[in-house]
DNA sequence: GTCTTGACATAGGAACTTCCTATAGATCAC
DNA sequence: GTGATCTATAGGAAGTTCCTATGTCAAGAC
């Protein structure tokens, strides 16, 4: 039923080759000599080659071969198929090697913050020739750059239409209160999360500093307020991470954020967590790249360096987050 | 023992084919699909191109595929071989389509004389789009011109260093003592021949027109006389047949001559043929070309039509000639 | 003329490769 | 959770390749 005279089913590499050390060799014996075969599979083969092509390639005498028109075409144009083949081969195995070259990866800022640094630096001892680019966007912008390949990879908390993405989860991370240690009468475990939840009602009176309703994370604060039936009492919106830390360092705010986004206050006792039950707010990281853009060695290798940082940043930290369960 | 990872044996054309579709349909399922093939053979196929090349050339995914770097480029390129493989099967087959081109053909005169114009007639006849050319010379001078490239093939009497050449016997003819018949006292046959021989010594006597000594003829004659133990009797040298002929029509001389040589006289009664008898005089003529070049298909064809009119000349003008056996 | 030699072709069988069906594991949409 | 949709694995049938042994033919040696 099928075509059965594709080219590549009537001209095989191998075959090939046996032909061009025949051209060298002259006579069938000495190539298949040369090739360590036994000569009846040679005279087999490119007998084999000639019933494919419907060609007669070499006229056999008693001594030797002589080439006709068509046999010195398939050398000579067979030639340069097969030394074709041998860059092609040679260049793929050198992509293998040590991994080179630009990546750039978007990171939305409470990531960004968690991430950078122990990644440029992992990168830069650990694979040289990766010239690594790092950009910090909201989720939105990182899947635009990723449409328009201004990166590789970028992490985000949300996807719209995923079709044209292939993503995988990294880190699921709960949503704290986050406190001025001294601004909260409960005691912080050594951990840094409060003894005592709160509840979603109680959440109505505290002033919060959020960031702006565009961003991600805002909306899944505002969905959760829904859910629970109440407002959000928020005094200032800020869309810069650092400005939020810094007011809720002050006790003049409140804030809902990840554990990750105050790690280093937490770690110092600046700052404290305070579970929020009744429901948890939870939310998902994803790694996404485009599906059209083909991806480098070097940029898998950046993907493996981030799912492995976070790994160790959830272990060392005790990170209130989960990661997912293949690793 | 081999080197086990020649690029032919690692980057077959089937698996790249089959990589191509893979890279078009974007998932292993639909592009077995497409070729008509079971998804578990594709997929093994794929893995297997992944490990002879130690490269990995695609993500797998649930919905579907992406490309590596490594991928991409081996679609890239790999088109282009693929490419190159199909030009190539395409153009041989051409080659095997209608033979044309230009095809030179060395004779020696008195071949030349029984074969150019039937030759030239046929290949003008049953193959339109070969452009024959003929040329003329002794043996010698054909065999230089096989080992300069001014000829395809040739025919021969005597080949000197054999190795260079590939050469097959086409005809053995007999030579004659050739008369006049009004010259002659004996009775000639319906095929031409005096119903008595001659013997060797008888010639002695005769005056002879033959041709210089350069030629291969003049050589065997003379050694069949040095063999006979007598000289001949040689009043002109003449190197030109057809000038031979016309003094022996004259009755001025004798001359020893193949059948073929006078066919057309023989023919016509105007000259008679006497066998020489102890020892009879043979020759054999080889149609030969040079191993180093290429064997056109027209070329092969015009070796065929000669071998082919021999035959059908031997047998219509019941010429004395042998044919080799095989034909 | 006969024999040996060198070259290609043919035959039968062992080892390998390819492709299939059936099945399992994983992920996404609902 | 269930069904749909991927890819991976396992086992077996069919085809291909390669080997050894043998046949045939032509060329060269004696």
């Amino acid at each position: 039923m099928a075509a059965m005279d594709d080219p590549q089913d009537v001209l095989k590499l191998k075959q090939l080759s046996y032909f061009l050390t025949l051209a060298e060799y002259g006579s069938i014996s000495a190539a298949a000599n040369a090739l360590n075969m036994a000569q009846p599979s040679l005279s087999e083969n490119i007998a084999k080659l000639e019933r494919q092509l419907d060609v007669k390639l070499a006229i056999r005498g008693s001594r030797g071969i002589q080439m006709t028109e068509a046999g010195m075409m398939l050398v000579n144009r067979g030639r340069d198929i097969l030394d074709s083949v041998d860059h092609l081969v040679q260049d793929l195995r050198l992509l293998n090697g040590e991994p080179r070259g630009p990546v750039s990866v978007g990171f939305p800022p409470s990531l960004s913050l968690l991430l950078s640094v122990p990644l440029l630096e992992t990168i830069q001892f650990e694979h040289q020739h990766i010239r690594l680019h790092i950009a910090e966007a909201m989720s939105g912008d990182i899947l635009d750059w990723l449409a328009n390949d201004r990166i590789d990879v970028g992490c985000v908390y949300e996807i719209s239409d995923s079709s044209p993405y292939s993503f995988e989860p990294i880190l699921t991370e709960e949503l704290f209160l986050v406190a001025a240690t001294d601004n909260w009468d409960d005691e912080f475990g050594p951990d840094g999360v409060a003894r005592t939840p709160i509840t979603a009602a109680q959440l109505e009176n505290l002033p919060l500093v959020l960031t702006s309703p565009t961003h991600g994370a805002r909306k899944l604060q505002e969905k959760f307020a829904r859910a629970g039936g109440f407002t959000l009492n928020v005094v200032a919106a800020i869309d810069s991470l650092t400005h939020i830390v810094e007011m809720v360092s002050r006790a003049s705010a409140y804030s809902i954020l990840s554990h990750g986004a105050v790690i280093k206050e937490v770690a110092e006792g600046r700052l404290g967590l305070i579970r929020i039950a009744e429901p948890t707010i939870r939310r998902t990281a994803y790694m996404v790249r485009k599906r059209s853009r083909p991806v480098s060695n070097a940029s898998a290798i950046v993907e493996n360096t981030i799912s492995t940082i976070i790994r160790e940043l959830v272990e060392r930290y005790d990170i209130q987050a989960t990661l997912p369960e293949k690793a």
